[in-house]
DNA sequence: TGCTTATATGTCGAATATGACATAATCTAC
DNA sequence: GTAGATTATGTCATATTCGACATATAAGCA
C-alpha cells in the first residue's frame, strides 16, 4: 500500500500531489484521474502502433512536435487530458471508444 | 448547410475554432470534443443539483471560486476537460460514470 | 562495429487555464 | 414591490500547458 513511498516516486517524476491535509495518501479522485490519464496515453500509443505510424508522422497530423507526442504517450505531467482526448479524436477515435478506454 | 454561421456563433462566445485549411466547417474531432465538454458540464450541474448544493458550497469542496464553478457548468471555453473531470471525481463520480457521460 | 531511424528527456518563450475578485443578472420568497 | 440568496459575466495576475528545439538514449540493420 502506498503512502510516502509512492508519493515520492510520483513527485520525482514531476507529479504534484495532494498537498492538502492528507499528504500521505492520494485521494481516490487523484488516483482515478492519474489512472484515466494513463489509460488514454496507452490508448494513444496502441492506436499509433496499430496504424504503424512514427511519432514524427502523428506529430504532423496533430500539428505538434515529436517530443510532445512522446510525452503524451508517456503520460507526462505536462500533458493534459484535453490534449490526449483531442489527439485521440484526431486519430479517428470515437467518443464511444474513449469511454471504453476510461472505464 | 450553415457553416460560417455556426462558426461565428461559437467564436462570439469565445471559442477558437479550426483556423486550418477548412475554416468553414468544424472537423468531426472538434465537434466531438465540444460535445464531450458539454456532456461533462451538464453532468456536473446535474450532480450538484441532485445533492442540492449551491455553487458556493461545491466551490469550497473543489477549492475554487463560485465564478469558476459557474463557468464549468456553462462549459465556458476557459475551462478544460481536465478541470471538469477532476471536479466530477471530487463530487464522487466514478470513472465508469464518466465513461457513460461522454459516450 | 558504425550508421540510420525512432523514441525519450530537458528546457524555454508563448499561449492557455486557473482562482479570485467585483459586479451584474436572476431567482425566491415575503 | 424589495431583500437576500444564488448564479452569471468580465477582468486580472499567476500558474500550468503548449509547441518547438536541442540533445540524449535506444533499436534495427549492414
Amino acid at each position: 500500500m502506498m503512502k510516502a513511498t509512492k508519493r515520492k516516486k510520483l513527485e520525482s517524476k514531476g507529479w504534484k500531489v495532494g498537498s492538502a491535509e492528507d499528504f500521505l495518501e492520494l485521494s481516490s479522485g487523484e488516483v482515478a484521474y492519474i489512472e484515466m490519464k494513463h489509460a488514454l496515453s496507452n490508448s494513444l500509443k496502441a492506436r499509433r502502433a496499430k496504424e504503424k505510424l512514427s511519432q514524427v508522422e502523428v506529430a504532423k497530423i496533430f500539428k505538434t512536435s515529436q517530443s510532445r507526442v512522446a510525452k503524451m504517450e508517456a503520460g507526462d505531467p505536462s500533458v493534459s487530458i484535453d490534449l490526449l482526448i483531442k489527439s485521440l479524436l484526431a486519430l479517428g477515435a470515437s467518443p464511444k471508444e474513449l469511454a471504453k478506454v476510461i472505464s
